[in-house]
Parts: C-alpha cells; sequence; structure tokens
DNA sequence: AATTAGCACTCGGATAGAAAGAGTGCTAGC
DNA sequence: GCTAGCACTCTTTCTATCCGAGTGCTAATT
C-alpha cells in the first residue's frame, strides 16, 4: 500500500528526527515542519504505528521508527546526500597516495571511513582464487635459498629456506623447473598430495625439500586468498547514547573485533555492482547485530578482487550521510585501484557531485 | 622508614582487597585476617594514609591505596605468583606452533596475552637498524621484474616493478650487480641521494629505474626497522568497573588504539633483561594513563631483536597475577625465538615453577 | 605502652514519594 | 478532514529521608 504524501513527510521526519537526537520524536516538535496542527500529526502517527513503521517505546512517549520504518526509510524517502566540499576533499586527500602497500592502504581506508562517519568501520578485499605464475629459485648459499613466487593477482611471495644439510646450485636449479612445471596455474585446492610425491621422485628428493617448497606455495594460495579484515573506530561506538551501557558495548565491539563474522554476513546479500548495502538491525544474520545496523559499499579493486567497507552503528544511523560518505570513499577506491595503472586521480569527484546519488551510477561515466 | 611487619600485613591486605573488590576496605573486614580488632587497624591504617600508601575517597569511606602504596606493594611486598599448571598448560599450547610467520605470531600473541590476563594487551617487536645483504633480480618479461631483497635480519623482502617502457635482460643483470654493488651493508639513513646519482650514471639509466628500486629499498629499511604494533582485547576495559563511564573507556581506548604513542613510554625505563616492569597511574608519562597502570615484560627475539609485551589496565590490577603470566610469556617468547634453531619446545615451564619467580632468572639455567 | 571496646559523628547511597512534563487518545466542534 | 481541548498515562526528575558502613576519639583493659 502506497503512503499518503504527508505520511511519507512525517516518516521522514521522525526518521530524522530520532537520528539526529536519539530520543522518541513528538507530535508537537513535528506541527510546524510538516505544517498542520499536532492532533493531524497524531492521527497520522497512531495509523504509521498500526502500519509497523513506527513504535512507541511506551504509551506517552514520542514514536521511534521501527525496522520496517527505517527500511522504507532507506529505499524511498531518504535523500541522497551529497558530501560537502570540505569532505570531499579530505577524502580524496587521503586517498590520493596510491603506491602504498595494499596492506596499508586499507588498514588507512578502515580508519577514514571510520573518522569521517564517526562510527567503527572495517575494510576487507576478497580475492579470486590465485595460482602462481612463475617460481625462481635464488642460491644464497649452501644451506639457504630463496623461493619467489610470482603469483597471478601479481603480488610475490617469497620465503627463505634454510637447510640443515648442504645442496648445490644446480639441485636448486632442477628444483625450479620442476615446480614451474608441476605447481604453476594451479589453486591451493587442486595441490595433491600425488602432485607432490610425483615431483618429489622426479626430483629424486630424500630430504622433503619438495615437501617444504610445496607446504609454502600452499601458503601462500591460501594467504591470498582470505581476506585480511581491518577494523578501525571501534571505540567510537562508546560515543552513542545506545551503548552507553558498557555491557552492550562490549558485546557488539568484542563481535566487531572478532572480523571473521562480520564477513559471513556480507557476501551472500546481493548489491549494485558499485552500489551500498544497508542492513538494518533485525536483518541481520547475526544475533550480535539484530540492534545494529550495517552499511557497507563494494569496490573493483582490480584483477577481479572485490572489496568491502563498511560501518556498524545502531539502527539510528545517520544512514543517508553514511551511505554517501561511504558511496564517494568506495568510488575513489574503485578509480584509484581498477585502473590498471597510473590512476586518473580522484576526478571522480566531479562525476560523483553530478549525480548526486549515493548508489554510484556505474563506471561508464568516465 | 621500614615499616612494622603489621603495617606491611595492613597494606598488603587493603591492596589485595581492593584488587578483588574495586570497593574501598574497611577496618572490620581486615580485622579477621589481621587478627586484632577493628580499632588497632584504624590506628595502623591512620599512620599508613599519614605516610602516603592509603587513601579515603572520603571521610567515611574504606581506604583504598594510593600510587605510592601500589608501588610499595609491587616492590616488596606482593607474592611472587604462580601459575597453575592449566594456565602454563594453555600458554604453553598457543605458542607452540613455532612456524609462524612473525608478524601472524605477534597477533596472536597480543591476544593470548589478553585473553590470558583479562586485560588490553599489546605486543611490539624492536628491531635494530637492517641493511640488505644482496639483491636479486628475476626478469619476469619485457616490461616486468621482481626486486628480491634478503635483509640482514634473514628476511625477505620483495616487489614487483611494473615499466611503461621495455627493458633486456642484461639491463636488469647491470642493475643487479650495480645495486649489490652499491646498496648492500647500509642502512636507510647512509643511502644519500648522491649514491643514488651516482649508481644512476653508472647505469647509464635515463628512465629512473634505479630511484624506483632505490626507494623500494629504503622503503624496506624503514619497514624493517618500524616496529608493528598489535593491540589485542581493548573491550575488555570495559569489563572493568573503573571505565563504566564509557567516556574514561572512550579516551583510554582511542589513546590504546593510537598505539604509536603506546610505544614511546616503553624503551627508556630500564628493566631487567627479562623483567616486569610495571608502571603505576602518575608514573606514567603519557596523560592519558594518569589512571591506568602499565605491566610489560620483554622478551629476546633473536638477531638481537627485543621483543614487548604489556597490557594496561586501571590502577587497580592483579599486579601480581599479570606479572607473573606476562613473564611466563616473555620467557617462552624468548626461547622460541632466540633460540636459533629447533627450539627446545617450551621446557622452561619446569625453570619457572621452580623459580616460581615473575623475574625470569637469567637464562643461563637452561 | 599497646590494644581494645564503646560511642558520637560523617558522609555517601538507597529508597520513597511528590511534582513536573511530555505525549497520547479521544471527543466535540469548525 | 482538520483542529482545539482535555483527561489520562507513564517516565523522569527532584527532594527529603533514612540507613549503614566506617571513621576518629576517648576511656578502659591487659
Amino acid at each position: 500500500m502506497e503512503l499518503s504524501e504527508r505520511k511519507k513527510r512525517i516518516l521522514t521526519a521522525v526518521v530524522e528526527g530520532y537520528i539526529a537526537t536519539a530520543e522518541p520524536v513528538g507530535s508537537k516538535a513535528l506541527a510546524q515542519t510538516i505544517g498542520c496542527s499536532s492532533a493531524t500529526i497524531r492521527n497520522e502517527m497512531s495509523e504509521l504505528t498500526a502500519m509497523g513503521y513506527l513504535e512507541q517505546p511506551h504509551t506517552s512517549a514520542g514514536r521511534v521508527p521501527s525496522p520496517a520504518g527505517y527500511r522504507l526509510y532507506v529505499n524511498e524517502l531518504m535523500e541522497k546526500q551529497k558530501l560537502s566540499e570540505a569532505e570531499t576533499a579530505a577524502i580524496n586527500e587521503k586517498l590520493a597516495r596510491k603506491d602504498e602497500q595494499i596492506e596499508k592502504l586499507m588498514a588507512e581506508v578502515g580508519q577514514l571511513t571510520s573518522s569521517m562517519t564517526q562510527y567503527p568501520a572495517y575494510a576487507l578485499t576478497m580475492k579470486p582464487p590465485v595460482a602462481v605464475k612463475r617460481f625462481d629459485f635464488i642460491y644464497v648459499d649452501a644451506n639457504t635459498f630463496i623461493v619467489v613466487a610470482l603469483l597471478t593477482d601479481n603480488t610475490v611471495k617469497n620465503k627463505l629456506i634454510h637447510l640443515p644439510f648442504s645442496v648445490h646450485q644446480e639441485q636448486i636449479t632442477t628444483l625450479s623447473s620442476l615446480f614451474n612445471a608441476n605447481f604453476t596455474g594451479v589453486t591451493d585446492r587442486e595441490i595433491t598430495d600425488s602432485i607432490i610425491r610425483s615431483t618429489e621422485r622426479a626430483a629424486g628428493d630424500t630430504y622433503g625439500l619438495v615437501a617444504v617448497v610445496a607446504s609454502f606455495t600452499m601458503e601462500c594460495l591460501a594467504a591470498a586468498r582470505t581476506a585480511p579484515l581491518r577494523v578501525a573506530g571501534q571505540s567510537r561506538l562508546l560515543d552513542q547514547p545506545e551503548f552507553r551501557d558498557p555491557d552492550k558495548a562490549h558485546a557488539l565491539m568484542s563481535f566487531i573485533s572478532e572480523g571473521s563474522h562480520l564477513m559471513d554476513d556480507l557476501p551472500p546479500a546481493g548489491m549494485g555492482t558499485d552500489g551500498v548495502r544497508v542492513t538494518i538491525g533485525p536483518e541481520n544474520m547475526a544475533e550480535e547485530l539484530k540492534d545494529s545496523s550495517v552499511v557497507m559499499a563494494s569496490y573493483d579493486a582490480g584483477d577481479g578482487m572485490r572489496g568491502y567497507i563498511g560501518v556498524v552503528g545502531p539502527t539510528r544511523m545517520d544512514y543517508s550521510g553514511v551511505a554517501a560518505k561511504l558511496s564517494y570513499i568506495a568510488a575513489g577506491l574503485s578509480r584509484m585501484l581498477a585502473g590498471t595503472d597510473a590512476p586518473r586521480g580522484l576526478d571522480n569527484k566531479l562525476v560523483l557531485k553530478e549525480s548526486g546519488h549515493y548508489e554510484q551510477e556505474g563506471r561508464e561515466e568516465e
């Protein structure tokens, strides 16, 4: 059922009022804003309550949005908020350094997101399965060599291997060609014991050298797949009135820093390729998040990787502002990381301001 | 001035009572424990108060230890606590996996420390300046090569370099010998512009290749020196009654997660080579820590590196238990990391239990 | 001289009751 | 269909009071 225009305005006002003050919103306060008397508002509000969009903490308090109310607000009512000059400038400046390691970059993106939104933030990158493109073995001395593996995602892993016995340069070279023949182009799941054993036979390896290098390889591949999750600004949770109760805060904070659980909720629910997804209170799978909301945005991290940034906060969250900021940061990251080389700087600033949309309108606008 | 035996017992009882209950300790409660009447205790307590070892939150509350009282307790009165079988077993099990990357190991040590002590914990490793031992350049294709640098601390760093122009295998080889000649054995501070420029001339490099690799080198060396600091279990702070006030908790938590500041306090104040250091309330330099205490232990991380683990908590902290646990974990780490190869497992368990000392009695007991 | 018992005093924390205030729902009139 | 008015509900806040734990002091006891 479609709501009347006035109901929409009232619902919007309640949501935004509650977001701003964290106090239930009464009819009197809205009378001027809406432009009719408080009694009318009361009638409308009681209908909205019956429809399930508003709730009353107790008989004589103002109204508070229900999860359904937030959902409606997010889906239809919310103003697509624009960022101020100052905000876009701050984000651009922070993102301006392309040459960081991806690890460090993620840590900084988490902090940036958290400081822009004033909520705890997380950032992670999901990588597709990778394989080794090529191996190189560097002979250091009779007891030492280095394995260097170039992965399909163009990262390089290495390991210094120290042996309790000596090897010749030639043995290393043999090993190198065997590994390049047998262990390239396969994902970690495809490395079986039988491959390892046959390689061992081919190398005439009696010392378990092959096994050591093979396990290093598998480690690399596994590590490259698992996303390192960064969490920043957890303690900002304590700024929110709903987490003045240390027990609540504690529960959510330790859930957040666990990290791994957060990820469980992420991939399944779809979101537009570059959109923003909002999960409100009970919509969250995890029990610990039933009273909280999660806003997340995804970005293209290049090389087929997809990255996610998000924030966690009370259901009474500034969805509009947060969504705008996340979207902008995500867009910036996409530009930065997906542009194969020589990124065009962060001139998507203009694009975003024109579209003024928290859902980035695809990247063909470049 | 030396305190009478009974005063010591009273002070000890007050400190331990307050640690246990977080409530001021009154004279009546101590009467049985000490074995004389409450009036006597009151007399003694008022003297201890005059001496500055105890404080009264208000006229008619029990006594609470002052920082000086804690200090005396830590220095002289504290029972050197032994760990239970279960605790040593838990620690040993966690530490049993030597083959982790040092990065991950540190993260886990932080979590272990935090979960054993129930306070937020941090872990870091201080490295001495390092240099590059040798460079290897791996030619991948006309536009790509990999630089591999073996550092003096036996870690290996690498970087994939993608060029907007093509190079020949031979150019890479030349580059390799130049770098091995000019950039090995020097710390990051010793790499000057003039060295870079002379290398550039020698290489006939017009594309800034040398500069790219040189800056990579400096990054590696700098990164190897700066200690990555890990913080774990921040939210446990909220378990402590003194941090029920979210504002206080927030202030301290964000200070802790900043991390960098924590380090400032560390190295100067000496501690026994393998000892435990306790810094109580106002003894801390940082303003944010004036109401908190820090207990830290250091360990030998091998290769001349020194590591630190520590916990942060209220001044009312279980110093004895925390010190014992930190010391045990630190000793375990020393064994594990400093033993050049084939660590002896964690059989120092026995040593520690025999000495029963929170300060590890040197390592010559091995 | 040290210890103990007794007692008056102090101060914070808990409890209960009253008052205030905000907001609702309903009814009647415009 | 909107608004004004009013009685009612329920929370929050304030205040006054009480209670008790603990102190400091004095006098008696060992």
